[in-house]
RNA sequence: UCCCUGGUAGCUCAAUUGGUAGAGCGACUGGCUGUUAACCAGUAGGUUCCAGGUUCGAGCCCUGGCCGGGGAGCCA
């Protein structure tokens, strides 16, 4: 338990009236002379100090008005409604304390900043308010994942992040030794959770993922978080019943309990009040004539394309469910559509409102002759997916799930314009920094 | 890897045909008893990304390099 000489911002509703300490960092002042507005920040919200020249003793008000952005300090004063503050309360200020007096803070409130200057500046960019209410957003989804599937009977199971081997081998991964051999960061934790499901029947692997590709888009990262529940004995269907359930479910999360932060987002709702399952669910076939109704180029049997993805999803005002794509152009672990034999059992979540992929999912390939030729196929070694095999050779049932991306889906419920700006530290093609 | 675009004050940008490098914001100083991106007045602040070239003269033109931003492909 803390001290309890301190009192948070977002609790002072309930002290109006009371003397209160606030120990936080000054986020903006100004000054009519004889009466300072200091504006404090505590991480918790923002309340407006003030201080009037007559009511105070000379060296307080003095400092008060010295202050500078970020400064860190402790201000003392006694909670008041008042209908002129945002927040609707504020404090009559009747002390300051100074921890440290800040010269030259880099970010400014009146001036514009450009995305490298910020980025540079990450490490004090998330004391500002959009920044702070996007990470907020994306604590609560993270929060609402995890509660999600733990209340459904999903085991937490973290696979590994060092991996022998490339899971879809085709994407680029990074490299790093590995005393005297090589190792790679995980580019997707599935075939781990498949292991898990094979063990406890309904797993989630929840974690960081690595991507060495060279895009330079609003949609990539090289590290990003993604959640992948595996289930044993799901088909299909039972994967695309449990996507729209588990979106349904953060985004209604997400209203409830971050009304304040997407209103400072400035994020219109009422798109995101519209998302209940069941979703709209359509096949690849079905797909491609929209794009084409689009009057766009497509080559039947190539994958999609941001324009083409967002021709689909133009079409519905929920997220939709595109299903059974070509085999050809899907990963090796994808089953084959008995009924169509050139399609593969797997499904893609295409967000509304320009986002594209937020889920990548389906049911996946059990028979173990089948694997094993798609593998050789893929000129993947087969020696590094051997444990993968046994899966199949020891108890193999129909099992399938999904992978979402957790920045595109705190990008798409926050009206942000890049996913950068929903992870604290980003890592991109051309930022390590900080 | 490819396409587009940019690099000038701490930040965001302007600078006509190649002719003395400017504004807004920030910072600093002063003023103001209700400010909400406060306002008003003033002050300071420059290796125009780097290297070379053309020219009487280059922020501007040429060559090479470095570093960003947006997008494509691929993906979540």
């Amino acid at each position: 338990m803390l001290k309890k000489d301190q009192t948070y911002i977002s609790e002072l509703k309930h002290h109006v009236g009371k003397e209160v300490t606030v120990k936080g960092w000054l986020y903006n002042s100004r000054s009519s002379g004889k009466i300072h507005f200091l504006q404090v920040r505590d991480g918790t919200g923002i309340v407006q100090a003030v201080g009037v020249k007559n009511e105070l003793p000379e060296p307080i008000f003095e400092l008060a008005g010295k202050l500078t952005q970020e400064s860190s300090i402790i201000v003392k004063g006694i909670v008041r409604e008042d209908k002129r503050a945002s927040s609707g309360f504020e404090l009559t200020l009747t002390d300051v304390k100074l921890l440290q007096l800040v010269a030259d803070y880099p970010i400014s409130h009146q001036s514009t900043h450009g995305p490298a200057f910020l980025m540079d500046n990450r490490h004090l960019w998330l004391r500002s308010k959009k920044q702070h209410a996007t990470l907020r957003v994306r604590a609560e989804i993270v929060k609402a994942i995890r509660d999600y599937f733990d209340s459904n009977g999903y085991v937490l199971m973290d696979a590994p992040i060092l991996t022998p081997a490339a899971c879809e081998g085709t994407t680029n991964l990074f490299e790093v030794g590995y005393f005297d051999e090589k190792a790679y960061l995980s580019q997707s934790g599935q075939l781990y959770g498949e292991v898990g499901a094979m063990a406890f029947g309904k797993v989630y692997v929840f974690g960081p993922t690595f991507r060495a590709e060279k895009s330079k888009t609003r949609k990539h990262l090289t590290e990003f978080w993604m959640v992948e529940p595996e289930i044993a004995y799901a088909d299909l269907d039972d994967v695309m019943n449990v996507a729209e359930e588990f979106i349904t479910f953060i985004v209604h999360r997400v209203l409830e309990n971050r009304k304040e932060e997407l209103k400072t987002l400035e994020r219109n709702t009422a798109p995101l009040e519209k998302i209940n399952a069941p979703f709209p669910r359509i096949s690849y076939d079905e797909a491609v004539e929209l794009i084409k109704k689009a009057g766009l180029p497509f080559e039947y049997g190539n994958d999609f394309g941001a324009p083409d993805e967002e021709a689909i999803s133009k079409n519905f005002d929920k997220p939709v469910m595109v299903h059974r794509y070509p085999l050809a152009i899907k990963a090796f672990y994808m089953k084959q559509d008995p009924e169509h034999l050139d399609k593969a059992l797997c499904v893609d979540v295409l967000a509304p409102e320009g986002i594209g992929e937020i889920i990548g999912g389906g049911q996946r390939a059990d028979d173990l002759e089948y694997l094993e030729k798609k593998i050789a196929e893929h000129g993947l070694p087969r020696k590094a997916f051997e444990w993968y095999l046994d899966l199949r050779k020891y108890g193999t049932v129909p099992h399938g799930g999904f992978g979402l991306g957790v920045e595109r889906a705190v990008s798409w419920i926050c009206g942000s314009e890049h996913v950068r700006e929903t992870i604290p530290f980003a890592r991109m093609l051309n930022r390590l920094y900080p």
